[in-house]
DNA sequence: ATGACTGCAAAGACTTTGCATCTTT
DNA sequence: AAAGATGCAAAGTCTTTGCAGTCAT
C-alpha cells in the first residue's frame, strides 16, 4: 500500500532551502536558515523531511563532515571537495567519473552498485591563503 | 615542543586489531574484539588511540557508515565498496584513481588537495543474492 | 473525518573529555 | 619523579522517536 503524500508548507520551505544554496547544508543549517520565517519550525521536522527527500530521490547525502551529515539537492553525478579547515563542501562539476567505473566494479566484484562518490579533501582557496585559521581542528 | 610517545600494551593491541582485519572496523568493533583479552580496556582508550593513529598516519578514516566511523589500516590509495544492506566495507584494490586527478583538482580549482576517496555503494555479493535481508534499513 | 505532518521533549547513539590512577621511561 | 596513557563516568553532539495536537484532502 502506498502512503499518501500531502502538501506541507514546511516541507516546501525545506526543499527550497536545499535547492537555493550550494553550501551542501546540514540539518541545523536548514533549521537556522528557516527559523526566522517559520518560528514554529522544529529540528525534528527538518530531519524527517531530509529522510523523506532522500527516499524520494530529491536530495542525496554527501557524507558526514565533522559529525554532521551534509546534503545536496543536485542529484546528478558529480564530485565534491571538502575543506579540512573550514568544513565547506564544493561541487566539482568538471571532474566527472568515467561512466563505466560502476559497471567495472559490478562485473569485476559481482556487487550491485547503486552509486559512487568521489570526494577530495584538503584546503580550500581561502583557507590555504590564510593558513592561520586553525581555530578548527583539521579532519585528517 | 614535541610530545613524547610512550609504549602501551593497549595501544599495541588496538593497532594490531586494525592491521589484522580487513573489515574496516569501528571503535566499538575493536573494543569488543579486544575486551576478552583486555578486560579492563575502556572505549575511551580506543577512541583516543584511533585519533592518535590518524594523527600519526598509521590509519585513516573510511568515513561514517550508519553513524559509526570506520577505519582502515591500509593507508595506500585505494577505493572502497560499502554495502547499503549489511554495512560491510570492502577494499577495491583494482579500481585505482588516475594519479593525476588530485593534481587536476589542485590546478583547476586552486585547492590544496591532500587526499581523495572513491567509494561505491550498493549491495554486496551475499546481500544481493538473498534480497530478503531487509532487517537493516538501506542507506540510500 | 481520515490520516499525514508537525512541535515538543525525551530518548538514543556515538564520541569526547575531566580527573584520579596507573605505567612507562 | 615526571609525564604519558588509561578507566571510569559524565558530558557533549547529532539524530531519532513517541505522542498529542494540527493541517491537508
Amino acid at each position: 500500500m502506498e502512503r499518501a503524500v500531502r502538501y506541507s508548507k514546511k516541507r516546501e520551505a525545506i526543499l527550497a532551502a536545499l535547492q537555493g544554496t550550494s553550501c551542501h547544508p546540514s540539518a541545523e543549517w536548514i533549521y537556522r536558515q528557516l527559523k526566522p520565517q517559520h518560528p514554529d519550525l522544529s529540528l525534528g521536522t527538518v530531519y524527517r523531511n531530509l529522510a523523506f527527500f532522500q527516499e524520494h530521490g530529491h536530495i542525496k547525502s554527501v557524507g558526514v563532515v565533522r559529525g554532521q551529515e551534509r546534503f545536496d539537492a543536485i542529484v546528478t553525478p558529480h564530485s565534491h571537495f571538502v575543506c579540512n579547515c573550514c568544513g565547506t563542501i564544493q561541487d566539482l562539476p568538471d571532474i566527472p567519473l568515467e561512466d563505466n567505473l560502476e559497471r567495472t566494479v559490478s562485473t569485476q566484484y559481482g556487487f550491485a552498485v547503486e552509486r559512487c562518490e568521489l570526494t577530495f579533501y584538503g584546503l580550500c582557496l581561502s583557507c590555504s591563503h590564510s593558513q592561520q585559521n586553525n581555530k578548527e581542528e583539521p579532519l585528517s
